[in-house]
DNA sequence: GATTAATCGTTCGGGTACGAACAGTTTTAA
DNA sequence: TTAAAACTGTTCGTACCCGAACGATTAATC
């Protein structure tokens, strides 16, 4: 279980710290639970449906995002992943030597690397991502369903809200 | 920005992979957006407040649960920010050798291993967390105030739920 | 009290993960 | 049209990250 410590206590022993230091304590309970929450997910999503067919939890989400929207530039994985391009290089690397994906460069524009599904790839994904799905689905089955709209709206405002902050430099 | 691709459109991309297989498409987008924001938080606070003081994220909660609970034995750092104990050894190796914990063997039970932050890791916890918070407070700053207890159960009843999984192995 | 089982932290190997520097390509400016 | 600037993906170095296997210690069982 994570978190054993009520959040009551935590936020005494930060006071504690910081002496009269003003502190928001609700953003900072908002905080704490998405890393825990996308974490317990992650972890488990890794350890059960993802451990079977032997994918890290990278290389899963760029296999999702090519498998949608094949052939699609490595530039647009990167970004729809959220993880650098470095990062992807080397995933894709793997993948490619696994026989799951293809990287072609692009006709039309020599810097692009055109990326898409192998035979085997998609038949991997149209096995993998339904048992995927029912992992997403225990991970909200004790909430209202009724919330569940109103909780993707929360989610998604923070990504914007942040995201926003990365034009705005200075 | 993540996610260039509307919700709806991805829905029908999907579907379109896979039949008339049925998938709980309002878990999809619970899931899908949690990993965004939590990813899109964590980039946004390691490439401004903890690149400042040259942390990675790990070592920044790491320092975070030691901060809060010390003196805290090592599984239980493990524990509360959620990776396993081969990760923690390295991290804490390295925040060693930056001379910003201690960890000396338990003389109760010689298995143990307990952390404590030096005078050097103290102090910089006490000038980092509050632009720590000042991040945090950022990420859900276009959210509405009342609705930041409501976020945090939500979040909360996933961890529980996909949590209570790790035990009923079987 | 001796054997067995459980727990803890470390090590090991392989696969991420990132920023920075790089080479190749395309676009922009002059 | 040439030089400069922007862009894309790769490589490099370093640090992270995990499962599995391992030694050391303690607890449980008989």
């Amino acid at each position: 279980m994570a978190g054993q410590h009520t959040l009551d206590e935590t936020e005494r022993q930060v006071q504690a710290r910081l002496g009269d230091l003003k502190i928001d304590f609700e953003a900072m309970a908002v905080a704490s639970n998405l890393f825990r929450a996308a974490n317990a997910v992650r972890n488990y999503l890794e350890r059960t449906v993802l451990a079977q067919h032997d994918l890290s939890w990278t290389a899963f989400v760029v296999l999702w995002v090519v498998w949608i929207w094949e052939p699609v530039e490595s530039r647009v994985i990167a970004e729809e992943g959220g993880f650098s391009k470095a990062t992807l290089t080397g995933v894709m690397q793997t993948l490619e030597g696994r026989g799951l994906i293809t990287r072609t460069r692009s006709n039309k524009d020599g810097r692009l690397v055109l990326v898409k599904l192998t035979a085997k790839g998609r038949k991997m994904m149209k096995q993998l991502f339904p048992e995927f799905n029912k992992g997403e689905q225990l991970a909200v089955a004790d909430l209202k369903r009724s919330d569940l709209g109103i909780f993707a709206d929360l989610l998604r405002a923070v990504t914007i809200t942040v995201d926003s902050q990365k034009q705005t430099k200075n």
